[in-house]
RNA sequence: GGCCCCGUAGUUCAAUGGAUAGAAUAGAAGUUUCCUAAACUUUAGAUACAGGUUCGAUUCCUGUCGGGGCUACCA
């Protein structure tokens, strides 16, 4: 039982004991005490005044008293209004300490025995990835390892949506302006080649375009009508009967960008433990819309169309079938559905996929649960908000996009200029120099773009959004690089903080028991990121957390300490600081260097 | 038009219905014979607007204004 629900459970007492009234400990909640008042955990009692029957103040003072006689850890409170604070003592903070201090497996709750699939990433194949991916890719991976965190068994997935018109389009442009380039020849990354060619089909669309326009076509009849765009149509067609041709050369062009992706997620350090393609599943479904007609969830228009009825909850029909038997994408994303449960037997599955599709995946869900699937309450949608340019949306067709090899190497470039005018480098090989540029740029990149609220649109400027001081990943990593000098210093000294006595530390500093609060609140931030699917909680706290330290680390100068119990207890903190960070940050899958 | 999301310091972000709305950055002023100044300390600055519910509203409800998304037998 921790300090927490030891408190709680001593109110519930007092409830019991003062005012005679049951309450369930789920009902009633802590507080951090704001740090003007004096006090650790603030207990709010104005939603309790009915059960009190009497004014905040008393009933404030009553359970105080109750506490400061019955609960060994409460030291003193103080009541403001109808706050309660509630203060400390100081073996307390030794013996949470402690406790957090000796347990092996920090930051890691038992396994819960659920399966969970993360899908992210998804990416098209027909050009690179960018900064918007970067995001989802981030946040995927993020979430999966904090989930790992929470006790499930994760499963991480990669839909690859390697097949349709967009695809296509790149290869058409290939076939027209190539002249059987390749990688090799080119130089160029598979995906940034492949990405070239859809540029130039856009170009060439629009130039077709105005030509017909020119001929007296209107826009609309230009936009069907241009002859690259049938061709892409036509070879669509070719490429869903398995013309050999079109195969061969829809081959061709997917590996070369699956090693240009290969390289990119290496950089970024992420990984999948499963990968669709969308080539395979893409037919899939359409036996559950025989079932769905079956149980009737779905109908059947007189073209022969299939729908699902959805207004009793809120949303309109929805095509499922098209009327000629051809599918549309919810059909394959039931198929899938489906085809990850059977693989997997999964618990929850969670898709990371951007908020312009809330809407589709609030039907796909609905749907798979009124079909009864096991799997239908663990659906959820990740969904998150785009990143914004100071100029705008990006368009991959239009070439307004920040690519993101690009930025990576740009972060890593200007952490090594950064460094280097900081002169901090001394000692360091070559390799370990290039290793600490690239732990700081994308350390720097991912913390910026998981900071923020998933669910939140966000604004990426190029020019100002990326710093190393202040709320960053660097300051974070300075931090653990700071305590990485103390402890080596420690060892050096023969410090014996691995198995410390504190029976002699009698005085705890209030810039020390700040950061035994934060350092117990580990546990719960990871529960929070787990039940939101969310990592910025766990970005703000490491900031929180790192901030807290080095406050503790100006006021309070380690080696100058006389006493060696207190000196060794400070190392012990500050040991377990960087545990936890470098715990904390891994969840966020950025690295932590030992000397920066 | 219909549906959904969002409006917080100059800027980028926080705040399970709780106290005097927190940070960072940019601005102003300080700290280094002392473990890494990518740090620390001090200072100034914000809830779009109007109502409502509540002991208490940035948070919940209604309306107005502003921004974004969805609205195909596309995803």
């Amino acid at each position: 039982m921790n300090i927490q629900e030891n408190i709680l459970s001593g109110i519930q007492q007092a409830f019991q004991n003062i005012f005679n009234h049951d309450l369930a400990v789920d009902q009633l909640s802590l507080a951090p005490t704001r740090k003007e008042f004096e006090g650790t955990y603030t207990f709010v009692v104005f939603p309790f005044l009915k059960i009190s029957q009497t004014t905040p103040e008393n009933t404030a003072n009553q359970i105080g008293e109750y506490l400061k006689a019955n609960v060994s850890e409460v030291a003193d409170f103080n009541v403001v209004k109808g706050f309660l604070n509630l203060v400390l003592n100081e073996n307390s903070w030794l013996d949470i300490f402690q406790k957090i201090y000796s347990n092996p497996s920090l930051g890691q709750l038992p396994s819960n025995g659920q399966k969970v699939m993360v899908e992210y990433s998804s990416p098209n194949t027909n050009k690179p990835l960018h900064l918007g991916h970067l995001r989802n890719n981030f946040l995927g991976f993020s979430v999966a390892e904090i989930l790992k965190a929470n006790g499930y068994e994760v499963i991480k997935a990669n839909l690859v949506n390697d097949r349709g018109i967009h695809i296509c389009k790149s290869m058409v442009a290939y076939l027209h302006f190539g002249n059987g380039e390749s990688p090799e020849t080119s130089r160029l990354k598979g995906d940034h080649l492949a990405g070239k060619y859809y540029v130039l089909f856009d170009k060439e669309y629009k130039s077709q375009i105005k030509v017909l326009i020119e001929q007296g076509q209107s826009e609309e009849e230009a936009k069907k009508n241009a002859p690259i765009l049938l061709e892409a149509q036509e070879m669509l067609r070719k490429w869903e009967a398995n013309d050999p041709d079109v195969v061969s050369l829809w081959k061709q062009m997917n590996t070369w960008v699956y090693a240009g992706f290969d390289t990119t997620y290496t950089k970024m350090g992420v990984d999948f433990d499963k990968f669709y393609y969308e080539s395979d599943t893409y037919l899939l479904g359409k036996d559950i819309v025989e079932e769905g007609l079956k149980k009737g969830v779905f109908f059947k228009k007189e073209n022969g169309s299939v729908w699902v009825d959805l207004t009793d909850e809120g949303l309109d029909e929805k095509l499922v079938l098209r009327g000629d038997g051809t599918s549309v994408y919810i059909t394959q994303d039931m198929g899938t559905a489906d085809l990850k449960y059977n693989d997997f037997q999964i618990d929850k599955s969670v898709y990371v996929v951007g908020n312009e599709q809330d809407y589709h995946f609030d039907v796909l869900f609905k749907i798979m649960r009124k079909l009864g699937r096991p799997y239908g309450p663990g659906l959820y949608h990740l969904s998150y908000g785009m990143v914004d340019l100071p100029t705008g949306k990006m368009k991959s067709r239009e070439g307004t996009v920040v690519d993101a090899d690009d930025l990576m190497q740009e972060m890593i470039d200007t952490a090594e200029s950064h460094t280097k005018e900081l002169g901090k480098i001394e000692g360091f090989t070559s390799e370990q120099a290039a290793e600490l540029y690239e732990i700081l740029g994308l350390g720097a990149l991912k913390y910026f773009l998981l900071k923020v609220d998933p669910k939140k649109r966000m604004l990426f400027n190029p020019q100002e959004s990326i710093e190393f001081q202040g709320n960053t990943g660097p300051f974070i990593q300075y931090s653990h690089a700071r305590i990485a000098s103390i402890l080596r210093k420690a060892d050096q000294l023969g410090v014996n903080y691995q198995n410390p006595d504190f029976s002699s530390v009698s005085k705890i500093e209030e810039s020390e028991s700040a950061l035994i609060f934060l350092l117990n609140d580990f546990e719960k931030k990871i529960k929070q990121a787990g039940e939101d699917y969310a990592p910025s909680i766990m970005a703000q706290y490491l900031f929180d957390l790192a901030k807290e330290y080095n406050r503790f680390y100006a006021d309070l100068p380690i080696f100058n300490e006389n006493d060696t119990n207190i000196l060794t207890f400070r190392v012990a903190l500050s040991s377990l600081t960087a545990q936890t960070i470098k715990k904390g940050m891994s969840l966020l899958g950025i690295a932590v260097p030992e000397r920066m």
